[in-house]
DNA sequence: CAAAAATAATGATTAATATCAATATTTTTT
DNA sequence: AAAAAATATTGATATTAATCATTATTTTTG
């Protein structure tokens, strides 16, 4: 059983071609004033509302991004893995955190000043065109999952949710999952019932197979399907 | 019966603190190669999957973007007035177009080249910031109406949708609709019927009255609790 | 380690919404 | 102006998914 559920990305600088199209001296101008931080399992890394004036990096462990409001269930934009800069639309309009972003593991995280970064954005044209490239990506990734989870129906948003975490998040047919049921509930945008009564189907089905929180893929092909016409 | 449908905006350089942070050098850089369009009720005018190289103003007329996906329902992401620059998340990968956008009524759409508004946003870190809070507020709203539709069921979309039609696209508590119901079920994520069904209550409990296609807000305060509510 | 709390599993019930079908109306075309 | 096409109205039916209730299991905490 293969779990690359550890992938560690402490080294910022190398992780990302984003940073390497800095040069020392703005590299040296970043890292002024960043903060590192270890969260433990669960706990709240930014709330929604408030303010935006540091953008974050995962170092390591798993986090999730999610849409509060009240008096209705939260919404998960997606599960941030390590070796990824974490900026919020908010960004550029100094604006309020419009997600929270919450630890599904113990994380490390890196905090750089909004500032500094916007900053650099002016300055180097080449990290402005890469850090615009991988923000717009997210956003378009963002709307791709919200706008499918209205269309499809549940089947179909499950199959999605396990070729994403099977593909994307753990990168293997196996693995062990670091989301509850109301989690996996917000991810697909459906009740923590209808979670269950899905998953039964699936393994009745021979599709996938969960043995305590271990997630195996049996039939991606078959999934596949279900998330295209289901 | 007041009917604010035929704003203009053709004068774009006034008609956005976008521009006015441009000098004169800027605009007429800007203005170069610069093409306006006539569009017909109903004609595409921008199609999703074609390659991005022109950034939208609406000059005058309403426009619908929307989100296709093949099997599925399109689902509108928001309804453009004269006045806005359209520039999808796209732009800054020089992608492709994520989304359509098609004219409700006779539209005027000014075309200009992404490439030079780009190289504006590098010049001139006014014309940026100013440029990309715009462009951030749009990706805002586009995650509070997807996160939304989700969420909410069908009398409280409606509610939202009346409001936002009501408020933000005709300014007026009484309008004739450029939306059919086909596009208006697609503005709140649910079937045709249904929006028919729920249009029909909405008579019966006196919240609107709909003569032919004039939208009359009867009760804002009752539509606000069933949007907070229902 | 035991008790308590949280989470998960399962089936039954209810509520919400989409689909279908049949008719009426409006708009467009000839 | 008449015919055709498109759009809208309405009610009945079927499907889907949420809620509820109960029991089992797992995890956390003292």
């Amino acid at each position: 059983m293969k779990k690359e559920n550890s992938r560690e990305c402490l080294n910022w600088r190398n992780s990302s071609p984003l940073f390497s199209s800095l040069s020392e001296k703005e590299v040296e101008f970043l890292t002024e004033g960043y903060i590192q931080v270890h969260f433990k399992k669960g706990e709240t890394i930014r709330k929604q509302g408030t303010i935006l004036d540091h953008v974050m990096y995962i170092g390591s462990g798993l986090a999730k991004q999610y849409i509060e409001e009240p008096g209705l269930n939260d919404i998960i934009l997606t599960i941030i893995i390590p070796g990824k800069m974490v900026c919020s639309a908010g960004f550029f309009v100094n604006g309020l955190q419009y997600s929270t972003v919450a630890a599904l593991t113990d994380t490390e995280i890196s905090f750089f000043k909004s500032d500094h970064l916007k900053d650099l954005l002016h300055q180097n044209k080449d990290f402005f065109n890469v850090f615009m490239g991988e923000f717009t990506q997210t956003v378009l990734n963002h709307y791709q999952r919200l706008s499918l989870i209205n269309r499809k129906q549940v089947p179909g948003r499950m199959a999605d949710s396990l070729l994403y975490l099977s593909k994307e998040i753990y990168n293997c047919d196996e693995f062990s999952l670091d989301l509850n049921r109301l989690d996996l509930a917000n991810l697909c945008g459906m009740s923590k019932d209808s979670v269950d009564k899905v998953l039964r189907d699936f393994q009745e089905e021979k599709l996938i197979q969960i043995k305590k929180n271990i997630f195996k893929i049996l039939d991606e092909k078959a999934l596949r399907n279900i998330s295209k016409f289901g």
